[in-house]
DNA sequence: ATTATCTATAGATCTATAGATAATGC
DNA sequence: ATTATCTATAGATCTATAGATAATGC
């Protein structure tokens, strides 16, 4: 009868859909977004694409579920930093970097567009906002200067843009000393 | 006999390859990265798309022209602010910002990617950066962690995901004054 | 001669729908 | 009954090459 709304991310797949968002990820972080289509999304499930319909209204809407994976996971990265080092800026820059790094195809697919936020689990943007909020002490805009800082370093370096014998290290520690010194 | 190489961007482009680049430019600034494709382009120019490649090797050529044009016009803009506000961190910062969302669709197309360094006309790259290492006193780690926090914040911008009520001058003041207190 | 255009076309894709068939669950 | 699959297919594209034709420049 009506339209079934696009499904609320993360809540509710059916083991076969939750099937098919594992092998899109797989196939995205292995061969990157190009690779992502429901043909080849089919062919590594051994079905035929049009099979891919019955779990999901769209492609967007497996993406969605990727982005929502990701969101998570980088909420529970900075949120287990925080975890071992109450406070620190670094813990959290670091584990961001690394997520981001591990994760380049992921990671640019969440972020380099603009957020399907009604189609996300309620509350997790926020939740991935919030360590960094926290280790800013709650000042919005250090926190947003901070992440900026952080975001652009890693796509920078995602994308190649450095040169090769920059001391990323060195970068990294020089914005967030600025950052964070008192202030 | 040989195939010619890619040439070089921004130099020695006919007339004609001169418009082409402008056409395209304009259908990516209006309509974004999937409206251009040779056969729209060609459209815009009144001809058939076969035609493009009896001025340019590929789409690819025409992206590079794209590429160097936006780092040519933002090394312009930074040398502009430069001189209008010698040493001034956030006057280069306020250009940089300034031309990257006049640009949204360039900016993301010439930043979104690895840069195709052997087809940009020698020192382009640097040029580019120059103004930000000079406001940085030489200090390139410094220089760096600025740029990441400046495309940072643009390319959040421009994907839209900061919240709607965020204060993104607040947060630009931030980061600026962080960065650029004496050490 | 050279150059810019054209037509025709190869060769690959894409996403998504309609309707049939087979298998499973009550 | 419901569900997951299939085949067949609509309907859109893409980029790029080959070879013919017309126009321009020596």
């Amino acid at each position: 009868m009506a339209d079934r709304p696009t499904p609320r991310a993360g809540t509710q797949l059916s083991p076969r859909a939750r099937e098919i968002v594992a092998a899109a990820r797989a196939l995205l972080e292995e061969s990157g977004p190009a690779a992502l289509t429901m043909r080849t999304l089919a062919d590594h499930l051994g079905i035929k694409a049009p099979s891919l319909y019955k779990h999901f209204p769209d492609k967007h809407g497996v993406e969605v579920e990727l982005i929502a994976q990701m969101l998570d996971e980088l909420a529970e990265a900075l949120e287990a930093a925080e975890a071992r080092d109450p406070g620190s800026l670094q813990a959290l820059a670091e584990a961001y970097r690394t997520y981001a790094l591990a994760h380049p195809h992921l990671y640019r697919l969440a972020t380099e567009r603009p957020l399907p936020r009604p189609s996300l689990p309620p509350g997790l943007e926020d939740r991935a906002a919030l360590p960094l909020l926290r280790a800013c002490g709650g000042d919005l805009d250090l926190a947003r200067a901070t992440w900026a800082f952080a975001h652009g370093m890693v796509i920078l370096e995602i994308h190649g843009r450095f040169p090769g014998d920059a001391d990323l290290e060195a970068a990294w520690k020089r914005g967030l000393q600025a950052l964070h010194r008192p202030g």
